[in-house]
DNA sequence: AGTGAAAGACATTTAAA
DNA sequence: TTTAAATGTCTTTCACT
C-alpha cells in the first residue's frame, strides 16, 4: 500500500467508472501497470467492489430516518434474529450493529411519513427481541470518502 | 422509470465495474439501448455516481463509531459551522444532520481506540458549538442496495 | 424506444527490461 | 514491478425501424 496505490483508491472511489486508461492517464503511468495494481488491491480485499449511488428521492424515498433499537435482552440469538430480519427489510440502507445505549442503529428510507410509521409499528413494534427504539428525522446526509490512509504503519 | 430502469439500476449498484455489453446481455437487450437507458438514468439524476467501496481494516481503519452530538443552540449558523468543519475531518465518512434528541450523528472510523479518543477530546469537544455528545462502537455494518422501488405512485 | 453495423477506443496478455 | 506492442473486445455513433 504505497502513495501510488492510496492515488488509485481514491480516484476509484471518486469515479468508478472511469477506463483503465483514464486511470493511467492521470497517475501518469502505463494502462498494464495501472491494471495490475487495481487487480492487486482487488486480490488483497483493500478494494471490495463497485456501486452505483443512487438518489434516494428519485427511488421515491423521500424521508430518510435513524432508528435505534435496544434488545430485550443481550443474549447473541436475540440480536442476531433481529438483525438476520431487517437486513432483509428493502427499507434499511444500512444497519449497524453497536455498543452503548442501542444494540443496533438502522438508517431507512421510504416514500413519505406514513410509510416510516408503518415500518416503526408493523414492522419494528411487532418484533419480540425489540424492547424499545427511538428514531431521528434525517435532513442532510453528507458521505466522505476514505481519502488518506491515517497513521500508516507500513 | 420502467422495470428494465430498475433492473439496470439493481445492477449497477451490485457491480458499477461490468461492461455495457455484459448489462445488456444480462438484460437481454442491445449495448446501444442499454448506453442509452444508463445515461438517461444519469441525465436524471437517479445514478449519481460510481464509487469503488473500500475496505476500512485495509485502509489502517480498525475502529469505527457512531457519535451523536448535540449543539449548544439550536440556531442555523450554529450547526451549519459544525457541519462544515465536520464533514472535512478525515475520520468522518458520514455525517448525518438530524432531528430529536441529537442534531448531528457522525459514522467514523480510525485507525484505533487511541485515535477515537483523540478525535472525541481534540476535535469534538474542543468546538464552541457543541454541547454534549455520545458515542457507541460499531462491530457490525451491513449495507443494502435500494432494490426496489416502494409503492411507486407512477 | 430499440436495433445492427462500423469505427475508433479500450482491456488484457505477453515478452522483455 | 514496469513497460510497449499486439490482439481481441468493447464503447459509441448513426442510419433505420
Amino acid at each position: 500500500m504505497d502513495e501510488l496505490d492510496a492515488r488509485i483508491v481514491r480516484l476509484l472511489q471518486a469515479n468508478a467508472r472511469q477506463s483503465n486508461r483514464e486511470l493511467a492517464r492521470t497517475l501518469g503511468i502505463a494502462p498494464s501497470t495501472c491494471l495490475e495494481r487495481v487487480r492487486t488491491l482487488t486480490r488483497r480485499g483493500v478494494i471490495r467492489g463497485y456501486h452505483a449511488e443512487v438518489d434516494l428521492p428519485a427511488m421515491n424515498r423521500d424521508v430518510q430516518a435513524l432508528v435505534s433499537v435496544q434488545m430485550r435482552r443481550h443474549s447473541r440469538p436475540i440480536y442476531e434474529a433481529f438483525r438476520d430480519a431487517a437486513k432483509n427489510w428493502r427499507e434499511v440502507i444500512t444497519l449497524f450493529v453497536v455498543s452503548g445505549e442501542h444494540d443496533i442503529v438502522m438508517h431507512v428510507a421510504v416514500p413519505d411519513s406514513d410509510s416510516l410509521h408503518s415500518f416503526l409499528v408493523d414492522r419494528l413494534a411487532t418484533r419480540q427481541e425489540v424492547a424499545r427504539f427511538q428514531s431521528s428525522l434525517i435532513f442532510q446526509r453528507i458521505h466522505n470518502n476514505v481519502l488518506d490512509v491515517l497513521d500508516s504503519g507500513d
